[in-house]
DNA sequence: GCCGTTGATTGACCCTGATCAATCCGCCCT
DNA sequence: AGGGCGGATTGATCAGGGTCAATCAACGGC
């Protein structure tokens, strides 16, 4: 999941299992919280589509820096490889159901053409929403982009409770920051600002309850208050 | 072509034609600087791989805030397309040649299975090469944009003169502002330093040449001065 | 050759978000 | 219940880079 530019009606999330094979014995098919998929490096044997719960997908910097480049929600394929190999690590933030798919299916089109050409297509929309990304990174204030996260987590997993839609953040204040390119201070002190101007409340550290999503989009559009 | 994180021996840069079939005569195969080669939201009919000149991909926000995406250098595949259609706009910034190739190649393994691969590897290595990009936006300073960026240009197209090596930015500065996630004025302020430092000289403002490579590779990777 | 235009550079100032540090809170353990 | 731990929040301060504005330089047109 990236954060693409948010609109008011945004075509609806389509989540499309891709293939309903069972999975072969050999191959991990469920994480449990902070279990690992994957390292950066290791050799790409398997695609993933997540199938229930978040995952996270990581690059490090020698110095230590880090950039969380995205979160794996039901329906993403994560593990596209890159010269056979694996570009970032994978931890599992919930427990997490996994579909896995042959890496092979992407090199040979002969033995499942649909598949191949869904994945084909998961890869083209990925660069896509990565382009949307760049412009959030480079070109957002922390304001913006938390609000345009919060939309976009909104539309794809909040759920509806009374009035209002809610949103879980299954990762920590850290990993949003490392996602957004701020620090887990500036996160808390945007988090805190929204409360005050009462454009969302904070049920517990990991459910946020929209009040006012028409105020958020707008925020994360550059409206300013 | 995006800033990737540099290193001392990169793997070198493999320009790999594709394919040397002659284009269908219906097709721009080339471009006049300021020329556009398509816009966000045109249907994709074609993919084009550069193979001689520059041209710039950008992406624009409502309220005028543009992100230039990438720059295509030769060897570049460019106008991966997301439901159909291009999701930036595509200007040459020089004279340009490109090689098309039938979109359709993407979605149909049948006709061209050896093509389709190839821009298969093309699309799976731009979701990498985008993963560097985003850890250059979301954590690196100005100084250590800049200096990558040059690395990265050195390495991809810098020419030998004399001792030195140069590169030739045919982009303005404000579209190495808005690649790098800067305004106009810190990238020139940033060039100033570079220069003061005599790490690199200013030969005119389309052309670097790099005095210290290993003073700009560490720059590029955090190091103060 | 001279101006006018456009992009680049430089300067002064300010503001957003980073940094450093001090609680605070929830949770687990005994 | 009490204590300890890790993550979150809040506060105080600072600085990197943005903003606004004033030259400067290159180039094209006449």
């Amino acid at each position: 999941m990236y954060v693409t530019i948010p609109s008011e009606n945004p075509c609806p999330f389509a989540f499309l299992p891709l293939c309903g094979t069972t999975p072969p014995q050999s191959v991990q098919t469920h994480l449990k919280p902070g279990a690992y998929l994957f390292y950066e490096g290791d050799e790409v044997e398997w695609l993933y589509q997540v199938t229930s719960g978040v995952v996270r997908l990581t690059r490090l910097l020698s110095d230590g820096r880090r950039q969380v480049i995205a979160f794996g929600y039901p329906g993403d394929i994560i593990g596209f490889p890159a010269a056979g190999n694996h570009h970032t690590d994978c931890e599992a933030l919930t427990d997490t159901h996994l579909q896995p798919y042959k890496r092979s299916i992407l090199e040979d089109c002969e033995s499942d053409p649909k598949l191949h050409s869904a994945l084909m297509h998961a890869a083209l929309n990925e660069i896509s929403a990565m382009q949307d990304h760049f412009m959030m990174l480079g070109r957002k204030s922390a304001n913006e982009k938390l609000a345009s996260f919060l939309c976009v987590l909104a539309e794809r997993v909040g759920t509806v409770t009374g009035p209002y839609r809610s949103v879980t953040l299954p990762m920590s204040r850290s990993d949003i920051a490392d996602f957004l390119g701020l620090t887990t201070e500036t996160v808390s002190r945007t988090f805190t600002q929204l409360r005050n101007s009462k454009i969302i409340t904070i049920e517990n550290i990991h459910t946020v309850i929209i009040q006012r999503p028409t105020a958020l989009l707008g925020l994360s559009q550059g409206e300013h208050d």
